[in-house]
DNA sequence: GGTCATTCTTGAACACGTTCAACTCACCCA
DNA sequence: TGGGTGAGTTGAACGTGTTCAAGAATGACC
């Protein structure tokens, strides 16, 4: 309920627009109220924050039942962020230096974003696992994880993109995926093979850390 | 003076921790002149950022003095931005925030950020240029910017680092180096160079719009 | 019904970044 | 000397996110 009255001021208002008086009387209580079920006005995004994540979920079990071949179905689910999330690129900007706080919740890397994060690798290793191509062993249990720090490069390109209806990155998934696609390909490669290895291991070294 | 004054409270108490009223008071000034002369807190950290790119810059030349070959000249110019930024690590994280805000003039993308990216970028071109290595034709241009956005990922990285002396980012570089050492070198195979031009050709693309 | 503990609710109060009308001061020119 | 201009300086005041002591409401148990 709050939750909700947050959401809709923040879409008309902006985030820094919004008030937490103007929250908690959209909601009709008080405001010490709010601050009893959401610590903070972060706290109010993460219900955010979480829906669309589902939104996304959803949207990419369409594409993955559709595409068979690697390079759509990446697209495809990056495509489907996107338009999950156009609705919202005003004011996601104005909330995402909140997330880019390493001391805050909602940063990606957070642990309380762990769930979250591991529910978005998994999406990206359907992405993989369901696609028609060979993939070099070593690079298999890592890809989704690359492919999640993909996302989170888009997303950051998305948040600054300044062209009518992010056209900009759209372009860029469009541009950028085939490279992928042909990348992961490339890795097969006994020439490349070893480079993979070794980045493969850094990456999977820092993780366990 | 002010300026000065910022930069004690913020390395004592934190960027959060510190009011303008304690930095007017520390400076000598009113809580109004401060205002006079940096129009935000934020303005204050500005100073602060362009010391360090020029004590990195320092200490990138004798890098690039001492050493010949690009991963030495590379690894040693990230490992500098280490040293320089090394103690300051405890509050940068706080500040970060601001400059993830796309609409700060303190995200490396804005637009007043623009003769600090030049000239951070113009150092990778030093590191390219006078290193003894070839470069694959179409990639040389673009090197020294995809180089600078490494460093954003470094920093990105080191931002979120919590061990101590900031170990995971040192070995990060340690071992990320060689391997970028490598894809340079890889780039100029017949095989991977269709797909160096068609990323170069993307990201060169991106730029000019 | 009465008592107690727990959960929920309130709005005044706090500290903060920021603004602004008023004021001081230095300097110039007739 | 007088007055005027513009840069420099002040601190009270504003709106903000957040806290907290105090009070209601709820429900469990005898």
């Amino acid at each position: 309920m709050i939750a909700d009255a947050a959401m809709r001021l923040f879409r008309r208002d902006g985030y820094d627009g919004t008030t937490m008086r103007a929250i908690a009387t959209e909601a009709g209580v008080s405001v010490g109220n709010a601050y009893y079920y959401f610590s903070s006005k972060e706290h109010l995004i993460q219900a955010f924050y979480d829906g669309m994540q589902v939104e996304h979920a959803d949207a990419a079990v369409a594409v993955l039942a559709r595409e068979k071949d690697f390079e759509p179905r990446l697209r495809g689910v990056l495509e489907a962020w996107l338009d999950v999330a156009a609705p919202n690129h005003e004011f996601a900007g104005q909330f995402f230096k909140n997330a880019a706080d390493p001391e805050s919740p909602l940063s990606p890397f957070s642990d309380e974003s762990t769930p979250a994060r591991a529910a978005s690798t998994e999406l990206y290793r359907r992405v993989v696992d369901g696609a028609d191509i060979k993939i070099a062993p070593g690079l298999r249990a890592e890809l989704p994880g690359l492919l999640w720090l993909l996302q989170m490069g888009f997303v950051l390109f998305w948040v600054y993109d300044k062209s009518p209806d992010q056209a900009r990155t759209r372009a860029l998934v469009t541009q950028g995926t085939p490279i992928v696609d042909r990348l992961v390909r490339l890795a097969r490669l006994p020439v490349v093979r070893g480079i993979v290895d070794d980045l493969v291991k850094v990456v999977a070294g820092l993780r366990s850390e």
